[in-house]
Order: structure tokens, then C-alpha cells, then sequence
DNA sequence: GCATTCTCTGCAACCGGTTGCGTGTCAAGA
DNA sequence: TCTTGACACGCAACCGGTTGCAGAGAATGC
């Protein structure tokens, strides 16, 4: 009587229920129009009243399509992420799928596992900024279809930020605010978005004809654009260019701690759009379209999958600048 | 001859190759303990050189366990969440399970559908201050096991951050400095961490005997707070305590556009402790150790879905004040 | 009125593992 | 020599769906 199990009926239950067979009662749910009406409605009450819904994980054996997507991103926290995992979330959804996160702590090795762990689980998997180095990424394609963002490996399905333009835009308007001399604040070395950016704007800089310094900052992150800052002052440039957001976000804070006044004493420009205005003085950033890229990355992976073709498909998106309160006419003296 | 399929060998394959039954293959992996040392060492080499590894899938619809964990947050976006993400990863990790992640875009509706959906594929739920009302959490908590964060529902397991602590020693905090009328920034009405906050706030300011005034901030982010800012000036207070942090640097970059200097004109306390020192100035807060949230909730639905019992648990997370720079001494004169 | 086609449904095999039970082998004990 | 029992392994059923094929009626064509 009092059951205290949870039940979840099966496919069988709802078949003798229903006074059909098992074949019957699959059928209703996944190819209705071979059935009479009479039949569906039928058993789809019963499943109803019974609260049945089909085991998605004995689908996907005996399909072997069971519509599960995994993403795995090198830090859930970096801010960089969140739109992209919600694009991608938000074309998972439209399709039916689940997705399965992974958070490799910018870490190769444990990317690895990552991958390992959720192939045979998944349809398909999305390598963002993958750390991983091409031979295993190559590796790991062979077993399983892959998208990757950001990271451009030729004969693999890859979406990719393009910020050159977004770049020269913040290259040009600095120089229309009268800066000559720009820093490049650089981010991780084995990043591929840190090197498209140095060169696209080293590019930029010398169309303009004007002069480019560069610092390192060991990683991308908030302290590291703190700590960046002295250096970035002793270049004697007037404006900054930062890999990204988060390390704009440290200097301007730096900024403000040493009361060097944004804009009128320094300027400074991010990549990727990811804080929005939550800055002060609001920052002008090179846009990513980060949730776009999630989500041309999923609609790529379906094709992938359902087409089983792995055609040479490299989908670049381009970006813009988006002017805020950070960057402003160069201090008239130094 | 030239396969150009993704061949992922079976342990059908693995039986023939190396001359034994599939239940042998089987037991080489799951209990080697059960076979001569000589056939597993056997049988691993030859699944090595094939590249065999166990289909999950097939494993899960067989033995009911599939260690996978979905979890639900309401947006990914919020910086509250991430390490909370993050720390159930690495729990996850730990216990050799794999992540759902679902982003219910703080809708009901869809947090409802994103919990159907991973049933079944999934040994347990884990819901994030969850907008769904108790019947249906409960509802689903018949058909899966569940645990809460930030959700106080009787009779199921549930992790809860008490602020209480935090925000009491925030209101002594700026007693200490001189103020005597503070404000309370009020989040979501329906969310259970905001009435807690809202009724440990209205405690703390009895007890001390000071003067509490509230403003209510539509919902908890940034913009919002940018808002409240004239409305927060109008009550008078000195200082004000916000529901989260996001709201807090809302409130933080409009006073300073206003060129109220913080903490010297007017103090301001966040709650959550997800910004770190990235704002300027820098945050004081009340720690909430999301990322334990996390950690704690996932070992919380080990132990429930191993024990198959469903303690009544009720895990207390206190917090505390973490001082920074946006308290200050009350300016002398109004 | 009979052959043919179409519609609807059931049978049974299959997806790739796991596991209870049974059997054969071999050594120790009586 | 005959149990007895431990050990190592195979047989076959099972998990919960899906699907090719076939058969039973009903509808259609002549």
C-alpha cells in the first residue's frame, strides 16, 4: 500500500495501463502519426495520469542520440564566460538538449579529463578558449564532434572573435583624442585572443604611424591589471589598450587609487564588453559578442552532428567599440 | 577497409579480442577483485589498445547510476553563482560525477521545465535560490532527490546562508563609525535570502537602538541599483546596506557620479562578497561563502541519494564582515 | 466477390553494459 | 579416494526504450 518508493513509471506500466504493447506506447511519443488519433490520445492520457515520461537515458541507447551538449570553459568565473554558457544554454533549450558544463580551471590537464569524462555522454563538445594543445584537441575530434571558440585549429569547426576591427576603432579614437603613444596591456601568452589582439593592434598603430608599447600581465585577472600598473605609467604612454575587461577593471581601480583622474589623466579601453557600465568611470570596451558566439557555436555543433559531415567551417565574428566614459583627450602637459 | 566512422569499440569487442565473455570485460573494470590478476591485466591491455572505454550511458540504464548532478541557478550571470558553480564542480569532480548546468533566467516557468527535463538523467537536483513555489518543489521532490540553497522548505535537505551574523556585526560596524540612521536596500520580495537579510537588519538596528529606513530596489542588479541612489538620498541615512553586492556597486557608481565621495560622505555595505576588492573603493561586505554553498550541497546529495534516506537537513552556513574601504566615520554635518 | 493496398498495431531483436547464479577446475582436508 | 570449498569465469536475463518486419483488418479497385 503505502509505496514510500519513488516511482517512475516505465514504458511497460503505461503499456499494460493502456492495454498496448510497449512498441505502442514508444510510438505515441515519438512518431504520433503512425498511430490512429484514438490510439495517441489514449495512451498519452494514461502516461498522463501515470505521470510517465520516457527515460531519456535509455533512449539514447538504443538511439544513440540522446541531445546532450557539453561546453567546457577554462573559468566559470571569469565574466567572459556567463553570456557565452547563456547563449549556448539559450539554443540548447530551442533544440531540446541539456548541457553539461565544465569548468577546467585554466588548466590543460584537467581540460583533458573533462573531455574524456563527457565524451560517450554527449552528442558534441564545445572547447572554449581551450588551453589544450592541437594534437590532443585533434585527438579528442576523432571521438567525438567538436566546436571551438576561440581557438583556431584548421579542419575543425571553429567560431572566432575577430577584435581587430573593434581594435583599430579604439586605436582610432584614442588617436582622435590626441594620444601618440598607446600601451598594449597583454594577457595570457598561450591565448590565441591575446595574440590576434597584440597584432591587430600593432597593425592599427603603425597605419596611424603612431608609437606602440606593450606590458605583460602574468594572467588575465583583476589583481593582475592592479599590479600592472606601475609599469604600464613607466612606458610614458597616455592611453591603454587591456587584453581585457577584468584587467581594464584592476587599472582603473589602480588608477583611482594612486588619484590619477580616468579620463582627463589617463585613458583606458577593454575587450570583450563583459562588465557593461559597472565600471566608474564607465568603460570603453571593444564588444565581443560573446553570447552570439555561444550561440553560433551550438547551432554549429547540430549541424555538425546531424549532418555528419565535419566540413571546414570557420565562422568569424567581428566586433565594434563601444564608447563609454574611459577614454578622453590626452592631458595637455605630461 | 577505409572506416571513416567514429568506431568507439564495444565491450563485445573487447570480449572477442581478448578471447573472453563480456561479463569478464565487464568485471576487469568494476570488480577486478572477482577475476585472476592474469585476465584483468589481460583484458586492460587489449581494451587499451582499442581504445575501449565503458559507455556511460549503457552503464547508467543498467544500474540506475549514472553519476550525473544537474544544478539550477537562476543566472549564470550573477557573479553570486559562479563559485557556488564552481565549488560544486569540484565536489563533482571529487566524486567522479558530471554537471548539468540550467540557467532558469530567474522564470519560474522554465526552472520548472529544466527540473522535468534532467530528471531521469540525473541522480540529483540541486536548486539555487529557487522561484518555485514549495508544491512544486515538492512535487518534483517525489520523483528525484533534491537539495535547496537559499530555499527554506521544510522536510527537505537545504544549505542556507545565514547573514544574520554578518549583517548584525555590518550594523555595529557603522554604529561604531557614528551612524545612527541606515538604510536597507531591499532585493527581490519573493527571494527567501532578502527577507532574511531585511529581518536580520531590522534586529540589529532594535537592538542597537538605531533608526532603520528601507528603499526597495526592483530586482537585484546593477542598473537597479544605479537607481535607488536618489530615492536611498531622500531617506536621510548616512549609510545604507544593500541586499547584494551587484546592487551595492549600482549604488557605488551613482554616488560617484554625483561626486559623493565614499566612505567620507556617505558609507556604503554590500552583501554576498562576490566582487571582491574590484570595485573602488574597494567593498566592505558581508561574506557569504557561496563557493561552500556548493561544495556542501553536492556532498548533501551524496549522502541522500546513497542513504536513500531523506533526512530532515537543514545546513546553517554563517557569514561574516569582511572590511574593506566604503564604511567610513558619519560626515559631522548634514 | 476477390485481389490489392493501406492503416494500425504487435513481435522480437537490439543498443552496451551489469549481475545473479551455475559450472568447471583445482587444491586442501578427511 | 571422495568430499568440500574457494576461485575464476561464462550464461543469460535485465535495464527501458526504439525500430524493422510482419500480420490483421479495413478500404479500395476491378
Amino acid at each position: 500500500m503505502d509505496e514510500p518508493w519513488r516511482g517512475v513509471p516505465t514504458i511497460s506500466q503505461v503499456a499494460q495501463a493502456a492495454g498496448v504493447s510497449r512498441a505502442t506506447v514508444s510510438r505515441a511519443f515519438t512518431r504520433p502519426q503512425m498511430l490512429s488519433q484514438e490510439t495517441v490520445s489514449r495512451v498519452k492520457s494514461v502516461a498522463a495520469r501515470l505521470g510517465y515520461v520516457p527515460n531519456q537515458v535509455a533512449r539514447a541507447l538504443s538511439t544513440g542520440r540522446h541531445g546532450n551538449i557539453a561546453l567546457i570553459v577554462p573559468d566559470v568565473a571569469n565574466p567572459f564566460f556567463p553570456p557565452l554558457i547563456r547563449g549556448a544554454q539559450a539554443r540548447a533549450d530551442l533544440a531540446g538538449a541539456c548541457l553539461f558544463l565544465g569548468s577546467s580551471d585554466e588548466n590543460a590537464d584537467r581540460e583533458d579529463t573533462l573531455v574524456a569524462k563527457f565524451t560517450g555522454q554527449v552528442e558534441g563538445v564545445i572547447l572554449v578558449s581551450s588551453r589544450l594543445d592541437e594534437e590532443r584537441i585533434r585527438h579528442h575530434a576523432g571521438r567525438v564532434p567538436i566546436v571551438l571558440i576561440n581557438r583556431d585549429v584548421t579542419g575543425l569547426p571553429r567560431v572566432l572573435i575577430d577584435t581587430s576591427v573593434g581594435i583599430s576603432a579604439a586605436v582610432d579614437h584614442l588617436a582622435e583624442f590626441g594620444h601618440r603613444r598607446i600601451c598594449y596591456v597583454a594577457g595570457p601568452a598561450a591565448s590565441w585572443s591575446n595574440q590576434q589582439r597584440r597584432k591587430a593592434m600593432r597593425a592599427a598603430m603603425r597605419r596611424r604611424g603612431l608609437e606602440m608599447v606593450a606590458v605583460t600581465a602574468q594572467r588575465a585577472s583583476f589583481e593582475a591589471g592592479r599590479d600592472i600598473v606601475a609599469a604600464l605609467l613607466g612606458t610614458g604612454a597616455t592611453a591603454a589598450i587591456a587584453f581585457d575587461d577584468v584587467t581594464a577593471q584592476g587599472i582603473l581601480v589602480a588608477l583611482a587609487e594612486r588619484r590619477i583622474a580616468v579620463p582627463e589623466r589617463f585613458s583606458v579601453i577593454g575587450c570583450d564588453d563583459v562588465l557593461g557600465a559597472t565600471t566608474f568611470p564607465p568603460l570603453t570596451t571593444v564588444s565581443a559578442r560573446c553570447d552570439e558566439a555561444g550561440e553560433v557555436a551550438l547551432d554549429l555543433l547540430g549541424d555538425v552532428t546531424r549532418l555528419k559531415a565535419m566540413r571546414e567551417i570557420r565562422y568569424v565574428l567581428d566586433t565594434h567599440l563601444v564608447v563609454r566614459g574611459s577614454a578622453g583627450t590626452v592631458p595637455a602637459a605630461r
